[in-house]
DNA sequence: CGAACCATGTAATTGGTTACATGATTGT
DNA sequence: ACAATCATGTAACCAATTACATGGTTCG
């Protein structure tokens, strides 16, 4: 699990609810980490359990209690012996190369669709990457002054520009070779 | 689910039991895609309730008799209809980019060790799909004679390259942005 | 008048991993 | 002797998604 040392990572920089953890995420590391509300708050609740967070509740009339939560002394020792762990390369699951594994089935065109359609999904998403995502990035560093981690949130932005550029690279290569096949 | 889709895709070629799916799996796209044997043969019996597979047993003394399972046309009219069916974008999961988003917390030096064993992760995979991977497929095209069918394995395998080249280059370069940071 | 925002959750289901269970045969 | 291969599964658990449930306020 790391959705737990997300929700550390971010309530290391200031309390929040599980509502704002969301827009955090959202805002953030959406593309590459996604939480859902219905899996963030039982979440935060189990760490409070583990002595991991602590809650203070902000009572509101007409809307739900609003629950502020705090990193603890533990919470910030588990959140640095995750980042110091070394990881194993992640267990991959691109569905779309197993298409492409057993595509022999379809006609070249049918082929050529797809991988164009997926080549666009890509282009749109560095499209994002490049602009909206990195002015927020930019925004958050001037906003909070906070230069140094700014340059690991630009770093993780470069990872999923790679990323991007990588797949719109095969793309390209891979429609280009399916065209030049002998047959249908 | 894509469990299904594949098991179809390998089925398509021939009858196999769920112990020669998992050697398959094992042996093209483990990398893409992997699935343990307590996965693949409760999933088999199911797509036999679906009708989408048949089931032949061949009984055998001292062992487990053999479950060989065969493609049926509704399995076929399903596997072209999932191959043609376009897919979005996966919601990618990088533990590493977000331990790198929140790396802040730790010190220069912690974080060039994670990133040079991650870097040196990428490029022991990167080596094992341009030497092992790719003579495997090579055998296969030989042993098959499918070579319609092997341009398109060879795709997916340039797939797994391009994504570990992709990740290489932002080692590298994440590495060079941090050891020529100002501070600790 | 309807959509988006604020703010919380629970329940059901899906998909996948890990552990448990059995046991003969073949190769080093 | 020990590991690997062949061959099947079940049960428990974990993480994540989707659906369900509530309901006032603010903005266009």
């Amino acid at each position: 699990m790391s959705l737990k040392h997300a929700l550390l990572g971010f309530l290391n920089y200031r309390p929040s609810t599980g509502y704002d953890l969301k827009h955090l995420f959202d805002q953030s590391i959406y593309h590459f980490w996604n939480a859902n509300l219905s899996q963030i708050y039982p979440t935060l609740s189990r760490m409070v359990d583990e002595d991991l967070l602590a809650v203070e509740i902000e009572y509101q009339q007409d809307r739900p209690n609003r629950k502020v939560y705090d990193i603890t002394d533990a919470g910030r020792e588990e959140l640095q012996r995750w980042l110091r762990e070394p990881i194993d390369l992640p267990q991959n699951r691109f569905a779309f190369l197993i298409k492409v594994f057993f595509a022999a089935r379809l006609e070249k065109e049918e082929v050529l669709t797809q991988l164009r359609h997926h080549l666009a999904l890509h282009r749109e998403q560095l499209a994002v990457y490049e602009g909206p995502t990195r002015e927020v990035v930019r925004q958050n560093i001037e906003a909070t002054g906070l230069e140094r981690d700014g340059l690991f949130w630009g770093l993780t932005l470069d990872g999923g520009i790679k990323w991007e550029e990588a797949w719109i690279a095969w793309c390209e290569e891979a429609i280009e070779k399916i065209e030049t096949m002998d047959h249908d």
